[in-house]
DNA sequence: ATTAAGGGCTAAATCCTTTTAGCTTTTAAT
DNA sequence: ATTAAAAGCTAAAAGGATTTAGCCCTTAAT
């Protein structure tokens, strides 16, 4: 089976460092004549000589490959990840996926353990502010992606989806129907996400003229749990029921929906629910939730890009807004 | 930064056979003085040292990494590639993931792709045949763990869901409220997922006295459309309306409510549907839709521990039905 | 006839670890 | 006073690729 250089040397009686040259397409460079060329080339071929990747990787300190570390292989995280996978296959390498489960504590592991198994990337759904990135950039000395959360910072490279601009959107649809009673269900305080999705509302509700009181925004975490119970606090603490709630992601409508079925049937009859993220299902639930459908493809597709700028072709850090889309039912 | 053996030599003053004896724990094999040792762990811990895994990897013949190779990053996959990455880091494995898109050049290419990048072993979601996983065998000196999908083998491992028993449990709730007249709707003729989840279909119906019409039947694939196509099919072929449609995959029964939704609104008045596979949003869905949960965390961790024993415990390989749910809602 | 240039190839170093075989020194035994 | 055993360590090979520096031979030029 998998032959090495030396033996491949010995068939084509040759040394192994023309075959290694010849391999790599520099016959022309060092003068390796047209005929041991072929000779070499046709050997190669009929034994089906692959290089061992090791071997290669250790040589030349580069391994072909890219961490991925994301919170969770859920429906989102999943797509990014299944279409990263296949840009990066196209290109010769390959993805080492990991999940943290929003744990910054298993971030900072997985980072390190990936680093040390000599990953050339890292592509990153990060729980850290500005300050840890740093101190982490500075003892990293391969490029970080960051895909769906960002981190302020002119050289820190990024691709998301554009949170506010989605958010804003979609709650102006609402203040467009006059609807302007809208609470926020919101996610992990300190994230991109959630500060995006926020200022988006607040913007949304301001071009309104309504100014956004703060009662009536929540956030606890991206959690179907969190979104339950925010729902149940929203439900239970004021008397009049709000005439709509922004969930700020799709776990988020799934602990709502969960909440309405098990204590408030009738939550649809008064109140509109719309919500960040989309799902097929949605078309198929009464009443109807307008969505904001984040291109998953677009932002695997574009950040596997940057990496692969910065890894092959000497590019720098780069950053992207991927424009998401309004689903109205 | 990353410093190597040779250089923790240096600073220990010992060779650095020394150092990695001792770093490998086997300073006592070796009689390396308990001075010595000390000496070398504590530098070796002042500096954080840590092997490099290429080098390891080279020199052990094992990279300590293990490839999933799976269809898709829906769901269910995702859940399993989350929990079998989980499982894997805590026995220091890393996951390379690859997704095939059910296409079985894809497939091919994968493998040979993530064997010749020196994979300790594969999981293994396949759409081949007993004689291509035969083929491939030889060919391959790995061990593989097939998951979700198996092939019938006295010397191949896999997990899978129990399929047959859960499909034939369900359908046979069905039967007992006195419902028959059920259609099936399926996926890939040849997977043993199709095949299992159709015999178990035919068993509750003919414990029901019932004999199936073959008629009744259809199997394109797993996809959306698929889904679409043959709800289609049932709903205009047949001039009585179904009493129920069972489909089976969770994309199936999304085909079918797109059908319904854009065809035939009244569907569910006269019909019921039930399905494999299982979604959080069916809960919220009108009428209420039974369902087979498969339980993908027991799929992930058996899958996982059986590549271990092999990989780490001489066991060989072993088979394993994981029980699903039944959810009636 | 000598030197220079070019053509065609290779030895050996390198990347970093693990492991085998064995070297030197000390201690114990006869 | 030898010899044997034990203690404590290390040189070197191996794993498979890439790359630098340079060897040898032929041909052309002076």
């Amino acid at each position: 089976m998998s032959l090495s250089l030396e033996e491949l040397a010995l068939k084509a009686d040759v040394s192994k460092t023309t075959v290694s040259l010849v391999l790599n397409g520099k016959s022309s460079i060092y003068r390796i004549s047209k005929e041991t060329e072929n000779r070499i080339l046709k050997i190669a071929k009929e034994h089906n000589y692959k290089p061992n990747s090791i071997a290669r990787a250790l040589r030349l300190n580069k391994s072909l490959t890219i961490g991925l570390i994301i919170p969770y292989l859920n429906r989102h995280f999943g797509r990014v990840a299944e279409v990263i996978e296949q840009n990066a296959r196209e290109l010769g390498y390959q993805i080492i996926i990991a999940v943290t489960q929003d744990c910054l504590e298993t971030e900072h592991d997985l980072i390190e353990n990936l680093y040390e198994r000599n990953v050339d990337g890292l592509i990153l759904a990060t729980m850290m502010n500005r300050d840890q990135f740093n101190d982490l950039s500075s003892k990293i000395k391969i490029p970080i992606v960051l895909v769906d959360r960002r981190i302020d910072g002119d050289d820190i490279a990024w691709v998301v989806s554009d949170d506010e601009q989605g958010t804003y959107e979609l709650v102006s649809v609402m203040c467009q129907e006059g609807v302007t009673d809208i609470y926020f269900v919101g996610g992990i305080e300190k994230l991109s996400t959630s500060i995006d999705r926020l200022n988006g509302f607040k913007k949304a509700l301001l071009d309104k003229g309504v100014e956004c009181n703060q009662s009536k925004i929540q956030q606890i975490g991206y959690a179907v749990a969190d979104g339950y119970e925010m729902t149940k606090n929203i439900i239970e603490r004021f008397s009049k029921t709000p005439e709509a709630i922004f969930t700020s992601a799709i776990t988020l409508l799934e602990g709502l929906l969960q909440y309405a079925k098990e204590h408030k049937p009738d939550l649809f009859s008064h109140t509109r629910v719309i919500t960040y993220d989309d799902h097929p299902m949605l078309d198929y639930l009464q009443p109807p939730i307008f969505s904001v459908r984040q291109n998953a493809e677009e932002i695997a597709k574009k950040s596997f890009e940057i990496m692969h700028g910065i890894l092959e072709k000497n590019k720098s850090f780069a950053q992207e807004l991927i424009k998401p889309e309004l689903i109205m039912r």
